[in-house]
DNA sequence: GTCTATAGTGTGATAGAC
DNA sequence: GTCTATCACACTATAGAC
């Protein structure tokens, strides 16, 4: 069988050579200038080629979306073993929005404007899961406010995530603060209440 | 100058004519559903004439991201006269949440995907300026945490509101919270250590 | 102002020869 | 598996007649 390994193996080497020249293009100019014809001219095959490897350009989507989601995880990893919550959703938070500032394109594709829709299989999002993690801990040690449910707790953490990404992305002008200053803000209020060192730094009440 | 005000109003019309049918097709469709062709045929005339009313596509969508920004302020005037700050943005929010999931397609016109940028007098965002003015309110009163700017926090505040927004558009499936419950949970976190009536309602501590 | 006609370019996808 | 050739569209924008 080793013929029909070799050519498996080929097989194979074109699938990812066609996703590593869309990765390209998207990183350059973006989703939407994602192309069959450019592909095809990018790895000098015909057009006709690539529909015997992917459905179609939906299909492609589809695969750098997946590596998009796995790269994000693997951001992730490194903070996973973090023994505090707080101190790991702080260390996630601030290398997902790494991520996604490093990744526009690809992040864009992942959690920007609606993708044409492929298996009901696909995760929306995949990096939820150690978030929700976290809070299910949080809460477990009590240090989260008893009517803030975790999922509910991570969704919403995940949403202010995304909104700084996605807003630096869309409207690059539109935020004075820089990222860094943003996320640290953010973070700030989200958790300043609950870490078990240095609790909560009040802000001054006006004397009523 | 009758013949001369006639024809203005008249051309005024057609313009608002096209502004109307735009508006109908992104709504239902999309704006890369929006295309000349299609407002032409929408308003029974060729595709050539519109050219005398807007300079392409992109002047149209232009005007539809203003009616969208303007419409956003509409939609934060009723709560402008909330004398209390932390009230007065918490009913802004969601406010804003509100109105970006009412008007889908606009929203992301005005704050999502990049639009073909347009003349530098086209603010990214109106609608930030009120909620800057809370957070100074908020600050001038020492609500504020002293290393909080009220612009980084508005614009923090933004990016989560955004984010719920954003989030929620493009991927329907992903949050399995309720919007309204997601919104509440993150004004929670924002400002109940905040409120003057009512001070922060405090999570339980682990009896370290 | 409005039209017809068209230039020029792009697209996804497929049939059928080799 | 790969190609050529092509279908069947869509698009923005403009020239030039009326």
């Amino acid at each position: 069988m080793g013929i029909q390994e070799r050519r498996t193996e080929l097989r194979q080497q074109l699938r990812d050579r066609i996703l590593e020249v869309s990765r390209e293009i998207v990183a350059r100019e973006g989703f939407g200038a994602l192309s069959m014809r450019r592909i095809a001219e990018a790895i000098s095959y015909s057009p006709a080629s690539l529909y015997l490897h992917f459905e179609g350009r939906a299909d492609i989507a589809r695969a750098l979306r997946e590596e998009g989601h796995t790269q994000l995880l693997e951001a992730f990893a490194p903070h996973a073993s973090i023994a505090d919550p707080v101190a790991r959703l702080r260390s996630m938070g601030r290398a997902y929005v790494e991520y996604g500032l490093a990744a526009p394109q690809t992040y864009r594709m992942m959690f920007g404007e609606p993708m044409p829709v492929s298996g009901a299989n696909e995760r929306a999002a995949p990096a939820l899961a150690p978030i929700v993690d976290a809070f299910i801990e949080l809460r477990a040690a009590g240090r989260l406010p008893r009517e803030h449910a975790p999922l509910a707790s991570a969704e919403a953490f995940w949403a202010m995530l995304h909104g700084m990404v996605a807003l630096r992305l869309a409207r690059p002008d539109a935020l004075q603060t820089a990222p860094d200053a943003l996320v640290d803000l953010s973070l700030h209020i989200w958790f300043d209440a609950m870490t078990p060192a240095a609790p909560r730094h009040r802000g001054k009440r006006t004397p009523t």
